[in-house]
DNA sequence: TACATTTGACCACA
DNA sequence: TGTGGTCAAATGTA
């Protein structure tokens, strides 16, 4: 585990360093631009770096997605095959949940209506898939669908995969509005990565959307176009010298979460996509020794 | 009675 | 051909 990773424990401190450049950047532009788009802009930077830092100390830490703590499952090395199964031309917008308590975790309510239409066991899960779709799928046409899926580490913490964004009356709803944004944005030609790779295929948004994805799954990282998480507020951000050591994170389901971290140097968190929290936590929680500890919460 | 959930079967994709 | 996603009949519940 230890010794022999000099060059990527500096190109890991250099990664991370640029990560904070750009918090403490975010924070300035916050401060002086109203508009969000700057700032959602370099959150996308902000998640690329970070998406690069967690492969390099993937590679510095010697990563077993199926070993340690967590079973093999769906997400990890296991999510390469489970994703590719999507279907094309549907864009999507990944979540985890965290419930409060076991009895809490039916109530990983979004405040949108829906009706679960499925189940179904997922190889080298431990726990079964549930399909969910909009209540008004019939009678306003609504195409929105979820799939749920609890983690096999953590019987609290919830994949949650939005597919489609509501049409229906709900649409209206925070929650939905929110979904509708990000997924807008997600689709934006562009966006993210910037792989186009498949353009002469019928390059719809969605397609484009899962060229992304593709693209994330080769380098070994599932590197989905981030889910805009927000900070609270640019002061809580605390990106100045003085890190406050945790960011909340603002989740359009309504669910505050918050990512600690800790360090000799100082501490920071950040706003990361689904996919890159769960990075954090295997990588970061499962190795003590390092000198980084992360921490994934729900603040509420 | 209306609506939601369960579950086996079928379909689409890689 | 195996697996994930969806359908639809059967069943449960308020």
């Amino acid at each position: 585990m230890d010794g022999g990773y000099g060059g990527e424990k500096s190109a890991l401190a250099s990664e991370l360093a640029q990560v904070l450049s750009m918090v403490r950047e975010l924070e300035a532009r916050m401060d002086q631009d109203p508009l969000p788009a700057a700032a959602r802009e370099l959150c996308a930077e902000l998640a690329s770096s970070v998406d690069r830092s967690i492969c390099i100390a993937r590679s510095c830490c010697g990563d077993s997605p199926a070993s340690g703590a967590g079973s093999p499952r769906s997400d990890g090395g296991n999510a390469t095959a489970a994703q590719s199964k999507r279907r094309k031309g549907t864009p999507c917008v990944r979540r985890q949940l965290r419930a409060a308590s076991v009895q809490d975790a039916a109530a990983l309510d979004d405040g949108l209506s829906w009706r679960k239409y499925g189940q179904k066991d997922i190889l080298g899960a431990k726990y079964p898939r549930a399909y969910f779709r909009c209540t008004h799928r019939h009678s306003q046409g609504c195409t929105a669908t979820k799939h749920v899926q609890r983690a096999d580490g953590d019987p609290l913490l919830h994949d949650v995969v939005y597919h489609g964004a509501h049409t229906c009356a709900q649409a209206a709803h925070p929650s939905a509005q929110q979904l509708r944004q990000e997924l807008e944005l997600q689709l934006q030609p562009g966006h993210g990565h910037g792989a186009q790779e498949d353009q002469d295929q019928d390059q719809d948004q969605g397609a484009s959307l899962l060229a992304l994805e593709t693209e994330g799954l080769r380098a070994g990282l599932l590197v989905e176009p981030m889910t805009p998480y927000s900070f609270a507020s640019a002061a809580a951000a605390g990106a100045g010298a003085d890190f406050a050591g945790c960011f909340p994170l603002l989740s359009p389901t309504g669910l505050d979460w918050q990512l600690r971290s800790s360090h000799p140097a100082g501490s920071l968190g950040v706003g990361i996509g689904m996919e890159f929290e769960t990075q954090f936590e295997e990588l970061f929680t499962t190795n003590a020794t390092e000198p980084f500890q992360w921490d994934l919460y729900a603040a509420n």
